[in-house]
DNA sequence: TAAAATAATCGTAAAATAACGATGAATTGT
DNA sequence: ACAATTCATCGTTATTTTACGATTATTTTA
C-alpha cells in the first residue's frame, strides 16, 4: 500500500536560501538552545557539564542539544581531555547574520494596509 | 497511573525574552513562512489565494502557516471583501530586529578556543 | 435567492521534536 | 590495572509539527 507523505516539509518546493535560513533558525529557535548559546559566547568556552548544572536540564538532554547546534554547524567542538569544548562557528554565524539581515532589513515598515 | 512530562519544553526554567525569542524564531523557521513573509513584504500586501498558486502548497495548508504567523503576532490580518489581507506586524517585527540584533551582536568572534 | 469564490476550520496521518533514564566509551587520576 | 569523571548514544515516550482532503462560513456576483 502507498502512503502520502505528510508530515514533512516540501523542501524541495523552496529556494536553496529559504531552505538555509529556515534550517539555522530552526537549530535556535528554543530556549534552551538560545540559552546555551548565550552562555557560551559569554565565556567564550563552554563545557557540556557546567551547563548541567546552571540550565535545569537532564545531562543527556543538553548533549542532544549541543548535537543539533553541532550539526547545523552554529557551534563546533574539539575534546578536551575528559571534556568538550564547545564555541561558535564564526563562518555560520556570519551567514546567519548577513541572510537574516537581509530578510529583516527587507521590510521598511511602511505599513500601507491593514 | 501518573505519567511524565515527555517531549514538553520546560520553559518555566528560561527567562522571558529567551522563552519570546525562541517562540518568534520558531514561527518563522520553516520555508514556507519565510516565502510567505518575503511575498508579504515584496507586495505590502497579500491575499492567501494568489500564495496558493504561487507556492506549491495547499490552501489548508498555507492557511495554516498563516495562522502560525497571525499566532506569532508577526503577521496582522483585516478582511477585505471575500479575501483576507496580511501585513506585517511592525512592532512585533521591531522587537525581533531587537531582540535577534542583540543576541547574534553579543558575538565578537574573538574564536580564543577550538 | 442561488451560485461562485475565497479562506478558515476539522479531522487525520506521518514525521520530527523534546525530554530523560540507562548504558557505553574515553580519559584522567590513583 | 581500576575507579572516577565526563560526555555521547540508545531506547522510549509524549507532544508538536507539517501536510492535505473535506467541509464550513462568509461574501460577492449573477
Amino acid at each position: 500500500m502507498r502512503y502520502k507523505i505528510m508530515g514533512l516539509t516540501k523542501s524541495e518546493i523552496f529556494t536553496e536560501e529559504q531552505n538555509q535560513l529556515a534550517t539555522l533558525l530552526k537549530a535556535i529557535a528554543h530556549p534552551a538552545r538560545i540559552a546555551i548559546l548565550q552562555r557560551i559566547i559569554i565565556s567564550n568556552t563552554c563545557i557540556c557539564g557546567e551547563l548541567v548544572g546552571e540550565l535545569g536540564l537532564a545531562q543527556a538532554t543538553i548533549s542532544q542539544h549541543l548535537k543539533e547546534l553541532k550539526t547545523a554547524k552554529i557551534i563546533q567542538g574539539t575534546i578536551e581531555g575528559v571534556s568538550v569544548c564547545y564555541c561558535i562557528n564564526p563562518k555560520t554565524w556570519k551567514i546567519l547574520e548577513e541572510q537574516l539581515g537581509g530578510f529583516l532589513g527587507s521590510y521598511k515598515g511602511e505599513t500601507v494596509c491593514c
